[in-house]
DNA sequence: ACAATCTGCTGGAACGTACCAGTTTCGGCC
DNA sequence: GGCCGAAACTGGTACGTTCCAGCAGATTGT
């Protein structure tokens, strides 16, 4: 009958060791706990004297709030998801770590989730994240489905950080402005001299795609006269291996090349240099995304920068304008810059072609 | 009265778009919640053709359940942290990998705090995983206070990967022999004929002193006559300055480098390239780690590799160890091993000098 | 045939918190 | 001194789930 007979007997059967709860904190202070409730949120409805000697016992018995059961009753957890495809990869922390400071200052929680360069993987992890209570998420790869991205959209506020395919409605994008970067890298080697560019690329995924047709477009703008050469979509090493082999045969050979981003161009580096191709005297280099790799490299690598943290904040900030109830689609590109380094130089006078003429941009 | 008017009427105040619960789920099923839960769950105690539709119905109402409610009342969150220091490092990339694996396995989810390289952020960070619920926490790093360790871990088990100054007492560490590791590369090195090694460090951290240590034991006995010679410890920059400046004047310079890792090695392969040293031929460098930067680099690095991902995963079970009852602390190490790339050559006849001869290891 | 067991299902009671409607306390004012 | 109103504080309820006792109805054992 007595319903305080049951809990206190044989209840507590869970940890061996009990976390406190508030209603422990009441009693060893001998306030209800809806005080200790008030007093822990920093509430007003306790007066500071008994503010302060709750706190007291509180920190005396390492009290600390469950954030399940708040959020289970205030119906919200507070949590933003992001989604990365690597670890170990400097273009996601950077990214990251724009996140996490826009997220700090709106009082939200961010949880990693890790995709590990596998698609699978990378939707069970999408999951794994909504079923923590994310209140929307932050997805750094062009891997997830469509299909997938528009099911998830219903339930919470998505933002993709790069290229999509095609616009998914309920999705908002942050991207870098591909073509600004294509132009830069064309215009930087074209200033230098170079006519004879090529871009490189590993892959036939969104983003890449993407990069692959503003160079397409910007060297049919600036070289009308030349045909865009692309390689390696299907197989980098390959093209890799084939493009070493033209300049060692000197015909016809790109002067310079345009990467698809920064690995790409480290592995183009280590294969001219293991071969005797002269960097940068034979061949320029231009990379994308100015990571950590370009000063590794010899020559340090002339690279398209994005203002990854900038694009990391930006992307948090529209997911919380989401959450703040805004329903029409966003998406929103910034500009990248060119950071000059070793791996450009300017082209040797060729043998009797006619030669571009431009003032060199100074950086 | 009547308590059921309260909660339909006024109520559901917080989301637009409410969650589906398990309640919803067993109105349309026809069902009472009880039923719901054990056919999610997979119980028995519902047949197989009421599952089948209850699971249909969930399916259809897109269902999700709120682990939050779930692990309130469980009083378990099947939550494990892992604290790292930095995101995009390839050696905490795979040493994560290895944990996750372990502890799919375990059916426990994974929550990644992300210290960026920062002791206050990192405890700040270790402070959320706590409050998230976490049952216990793997750190890749050694920034880590061991009072704020101690602390903790009287409250959530820890295990520690990689070397902490002392025995933190309820802590569990995971660690790569260093002795070990500096043994195969002063073994590899005087094999090829160096005597004059020097060791390369960026910090007194007690990881970096541990290895510096491990060299100093390995190189007093394996060669008696020689002074280990350690650089950089307060100022890596200027040390690799120094460093290259006495082989460019080739008096009494170290003809082999073992350095701490693989970035600083990165440096000093650097800095050699842009003062014309010549690599491998005037020094030999090892770095440790084995990571994706080895490859990059030219020549390529000969690397110390610790077994990453096998580390992960034996710091989940021990975790897991832990949260199953032990109670003694564990202390594993694991041998890395030497991956010998073109970093490495031997030294050529020295003028009149006496040469160490062993026979070279095969790999 | 009847008790005993099993199967399939139900409703109520937690879990630890926030919210809300009350209730007490207390200071100020006429 | 009595009244009023605000401030301080309390107890109950709800959040979405799991667990548990219980209850029919079917099945088995003797």
């Amino acid at each position: 009958m007595n319903p305080h007979l049951t809990p206190t007997a044989p209840g507590r059967r869970r940890r061996p060791v009990r976390q406190p709860t508030i209603h422990d904190v009441a009693e060893a202070a001998g306030v209800s706990k809806s005080a200790v409730s008030l007093a822990i949120r920093n509430q007003r409805g306790v007066s500071e004297t008994t503010r302060e000697h709750i706190l007291a016992v509180a920190q005396e018995l390492g009290y600390r709030s469950n954030v399940w059961a708040r959020s289970l009753v205030q119906g919200r957890t507070g949590l933003v998801g992001i989604l990365l495809q690597d670890l170990g990869n400097s273009y996601h922390r950077d990214v990251t770590a724009g996140v996490e400071d826009a997220a700090t200052e709106r009082d939200l929680r961010l949880v990693i989730g890790h995709g590990r360069r596998n698609a699978t993987r990378l939707q069970a992890e999408l999951d794994s994240l909504l079923a923590l209570g994310v209140e929307g998420v932050i997805i750094i790869s062009s891997w997830v489905s469509p299909q997938y991205l528009e099911r998830i959209s219903k339930r919470v506020p998505l933002v993709v950080i790069g290229r999509l395919p095609d616009p998914v409605p309920g999705v908002d994008t942050v991207a870098n402005r591909d073509e600004i970067g294509a132009r830069l890298a064309v215009e930087h080697l074209t200033d230098l001299g170079h006519t004879n560019i090529a871009h490189l690329t590993s892959s036939s995924r969104p983003a890449a795609m993407h990069r692959r047709a503003a160079f397409t477009k910007i060297m049919r703008a600036r070289l009308p006269g030349v045909d865009p050469q692309v390689e390696g979509p299907e197989q980098l090493e390959a093209a890799i291996r084939y493009l070493v082999f033209q300049i060692q045969q000197e015909k016809d050979a790109p002067t310079a090349v345009f990467t698809q981003n920064d690995r790409v161009a480290a592995d183009l580096v280590g294969a001219c240099l293991d071969a005797g191709v002269r960097l940068p005297d034979q061949l320029s280099i231009v990379g994308y995304d100015n990571s950590s790799i370009c000063r590794m490299l010899r020559p340090q690598l002339t690279s398209v920068d994005q203002p990854r943290h900038e694009m990391g904040r930006l992307a948090l900030e529209m997911l919380s304008e989401r959450l703040a109830g805004r329903t029409e689609d966003r998406h929103v590109t910034i500009a990248p810059e060119l950071v000059v380094r070793a791996s450009t130089k300017a082209l040797r006078e060729p043998a009797g072609g006619e030669q571009q003429h431009r003032p060199m941009m100074v950086d």
